[in-house]
DNA sequence: CGAATTTGACCCGCGC
DNA sequence: GCGCGGGTCAAATTCG
């Protein structure tokens, strides 16, 4: 991703008319207003800067790891495999992380629910089973499986029943500090802003495989609208079904960058407020201009 | 006090 | 039919 992202400035001239020497109270506090929001914008154009750089950094460590994993899994290979038995096999987890840069693997179980396999690396020190995706999720059980000593946890969609899908996180036998995620079916809703917050919370997880957090505590947290935009982009260009090239993926968020700012900005009625008025306030300058 | 999580009990499919 | 193991339920507990 190129590192100049989205310039967010609104490089309105807020410079007071020449010929307009006397301007009100209103006029003043809408300048002033103006001024605030021209700095805050600055300053997220800093950090929305510094996260494109942080995930610029994160993709060429992905990319390292993945070169390096590649002799681990020929490794693997020449062990004994089980035959068809998909869910439990970490071989075959790890042998398709292998295939997908992004380590999200697709395919439809018998009822022709999608099933798609997502790793994410996780702090050695998190032993949690939280992997933040963008959904809200409800813990149902856990269960202690034959073949794996760390614990697997059973969530379903805050949504059910009306959202069937389902997912399931357990701890890499190989690597424990693999969190695998299988998720069954299909969201049949839109992603969960306040879970987005929370991804834009946990960026100080450089150590992430791919761009997904594992958190010890997934409880929601609420977050200036101003930088959900950032992580969303990350989080949903991951786990995007479509599963995006890496080539493409650059461009892919630059543009869905610029589109979720967009969302973002006019969904938020304070800057929609204060963007009205400034316009209006400039139309009411300009008329008055005109008359004299 | 309501919502979310935990955890032991229960269910069910599969192999023997 | 029985036992095993994965998945789900639901009462108890915890948390905000």
């Amino acid at each position: 991703m190129d590192s100049t992202c989205v310039d967010t400035s609104l490089n309105l001239n807020l410079s007071p008319s020449p010929t307009h020497m006397n301007p009100t109270v209103a006029e003043v506090v809408l300048v002033e207003e103006l001024h605030r929001l021209s700095s805050e914008n600055k300053r997220l154009t800093e950090t929305l800067t510094h996260m494109c750089v942080s995930y610029e950094a994160l993709q060429k460590h992905l990319t390292k790891l993945m070169n390096t994993s590649s002799d681990c899994y020929n490794h693997h290979q020449s062990r004994k495999r089980k035959a068809e038995s998909y869910e439990n096999c970490n071989d075959e987890e790890e042998s398709l992380f292998i295939k997908r840069p992004n380590n999200i693997v697709h395919h439809h179980n018998n009822n022709n629910n999608k099933v798609s396999k997502v790793l994410v690396k996780t702090d050695a020190s998190d032993s949690s089973l939280y992997v933040m995706d963008g959904y809200q999720w409800r813990k149902y059980g856990q269960k202690v499986t034959r073949d794996n000593p760390s614990p697997r946890a059973y969530f379903r969609c805050s949504f059910a029943p009306s959202c069937p899908v389902k997912k399931k996180v357990q701890r890499s036998v190989e690597d424990p500090t693999i969190l695998v995620a299988t998720y069954e079916g299909e969201h049949n809703h839109g992603r969960s802003q306040t879970e987005i917050s929370l991804v834009s919370s946990q960026s100080h997880s450089s150590e992430t495989i791919i761009p997904l957090v594992s958190s010890p505590s997934s409880r929601i947290m609420s977050s200036p609208t101003t930088l959900d935009l950032v992580k969303n982009s990350i989080s949903c260009v991951d786990i995007d079904h479509n599963a995006q090239n890496k080539s493409s993926s650059s461009s892919y968020i630059h543009k869905f960058l610029v589109q979720e700012m967009a969302t973002s900005l006019t969904s938020d009625p304070n800057f929609t407020a204060v963007l009205a008025t400034a316009i209006s306030g400039k139309i009411l300058e300009q008329t008055s201009l005109e008359k004299l």
